[in-house]
DNA sequence: TTGTATGCGTTATCAC
DNA sequence: GTGATAACGCATACAA
């Protein structure tokens, strides 16, 4: 219990204690089934009493694997990244796994190398990688020939099911569009993501095919381009307002686009969502705090994270683990009927 | 350069290559003073040339000392944490050490114990702790007694400075109220923080400060309490905005409880700035992206986190590093004037 | 069921 | 300056 004195208690302190082998004392640790049940009992009292951790490093080396998990991320959202990193450590619980995060500049030219020396050297057991980044075929190659585990999270089918968590923003975006179409909207404007993202073509995908499904024309000058920022929204926003015939409803990729939205539609006078109705799309924190609360739509993050840390920790499993999780359309006061069908 | 071969090369096949002893690679790596020049460069033209890298378990396990810090919080806000992590990876880099986190629940009946398993388990040279769990001084003598190193970070004089970054939001929140009696308002509310939180006590005390020095009463229907949230900060701001004589302004602990307090003031009816002022505190995301965006206080999460980083891994001079870090006024729109003056 | 000898990759001691 | 050799704490092969 006391654990006063300055060097920690060791395997073989335990076995002196206990009077038994440091083997038998391992066999205890590792859960071996042949054991005597007294001996193990007395065992484990002795380290109950004397408060034995096993040291981590000291197993990493004699088991020539070690047991951290990295996450790599060129945060697109903080919130998506806290949850995601709490999910993480939901399917960590239990394991001796610990959790070295690692955000990255996607941008920076050394951004592989990087990469790969952190890889190196921590010796990583497996990583974790966060879109945009998971997008990356030859980012999972790189990894995949530091003889590194790894699983990708992703709104589409990126590698194979032992290597991926996927969410199906397509479907997702589909749907919430057609929530806006059921309301009585024709014109409705989107706001794409940038190039890069496989989720802005995918989500940006999935509204045409909404928009086709039901026969509604999309007006080019209903379409603009933001980079998942704020500014960004609010600017594509801009252009669209002022087209000559403004739609009645915006579709923005992402939430933090979609309250850039919000003001630029504030900054017109034109009242949300009386004259306009706005989507988001992630049910990030800023999507229920603004006023009018935003439509949106929620993707499991935690599952999604608590799942890939399982695949990871478990690859003799990792392909029974679900992939594919399915988002849900949130509906707050954001969206309405527009004017003329009230 | 190419690193194919399943087993990752190790200071013998440097030293076997190099024609030399595996100490004297040792020293090499470890930047030894006394090496003949050739042979220095002999080395490390072969660690180049074969891919080498030192195994930090192993290392760890010859050091006594491994190379993770933890960071151990329980997420006062995301955007908080992340940017506190980057701050730490800054402070961080060059240096072999790496980041691994801690997300806990500060009212989980297990957390002490929860915490000091995770000290034990990973062997972690120190760790960093956030608010709130950093104003808790018996988690501080907890992480001393397991013999690792630590920093909080506080909003007031938590710890000695080797053991601590800290902000001044008693003074930043007395100077952003002074702003605001500055416009002219004289009837200002306050949205207190939680009491178990040190940064509330001190945001309420600068509120108190700021007042009392300009001899301006502070009503007590014009005083509420939040815990931080979206939610409390909405309700807190409805018993105010209901009051028989209603403040002029109101100041919220934090951005998320003002951003409450202007969704309070929609559903009133009451237009923000023009009848009512609203202030948060943090600078978060969700200050600049809804409308009007907020007034708030920023602090240097990053400065401070670098900070904190470098005092953990550079004990020697920790005391060197800077401890206190002020706080800006960032004045957006809204606050004006109260309307009486205008 | 339990113990002995050996190895994992690195650093420290103390010679030369 | 450099090199044998012994730790560091744990796990595995192989015996007993």
């Amino acid at each position: 219990m006391a654990r006063n004195s300055e060097a920690k208690p060791t395997i073989n302190d335990v076995a002196r204690i206990a009077g038994v082998s440091k083997k038998t004392v391992s066999r205890v640790i590792n859960r071996s089934p042949m054991l005597n049940q007294a001996t193990r009992e007395k065992i484990e009292s002795v380290i109950a009493d004397i408060g034995y951790v096993p040291n981590p490093q000291a197993r990493a080396l004699a088991l020539r694997r070690n047991f951290l998990i990295g996450l790599i991320h060129d945060n697109p959202n903080a919130q998506m990244v806290l949850n995601f990193q709490e999910g993480v450590l939901e399917g960590l619980a239990g394991t001796e796994f610990a959790l070295v995060v690692r955000p990255v500049d996607r941008h920076a030219p050394d951004l592989f190398d990087s990469i790969r020396s952190f890889i190196e050297q921590q010796r990583l057991y497996g990583v974790l990688i966060l879109p945009p980044l998971s997008e990356n075929d030859e980012l999972g190659a790189l990894v995949r020939e530091q003889g590194c585990r790894y699983v990708r999270m992703g709104s589409a089918r990126l590698d194979d099911a032992e290597h991926l968590v996927e969410s199906n923003d397509r479907e997702a975006v589909r749907a919430a569009v057609e929530h806006l179409i059921g309301l009585g909207h024709t014109r409705i404007g989107l706001v794409q993501g940038p190039d890069g993202f496989r989720s802005a073509r995918e989500r940006a995908q999935g509204f045409r095919d909404a928009m086709g499904v039901h026969g509604l024309a999309l007006d080019p000058a209903h379409v603009a381009k933001g980079n998942y920022t704020f500014d960004t929204g609010k600017a594509a926003a801009g252009a669209i307002l002022d087209s000559p015939h403004p739609p009645t409803a915006i579709f923005a990729s992402n939430d933090e686009m979609a309250a850039g939205v919000l003001v630029a539609a504030r900054e017109r006078g034109i009242d949300v969502p009386e004259r306009l109705s706005i989507m988001g799309f992630d049910d990030t924190a800023i999507a229920a705090h603004i006023w009018p609360p935003l439509t949106t739509v929620r993707w499991p993050i935690v599952a999604m994270a608590r799942a890939a840390a399982r695949k990871l920790v478990r690859p003799e499993t990792a392909s029974e683990e679900q992939s594919l999780f399915l988002s849900d359309l949130i509906v707050r006061a954001s969206t309405v009927a527009p004017a003329a069908k009230r």
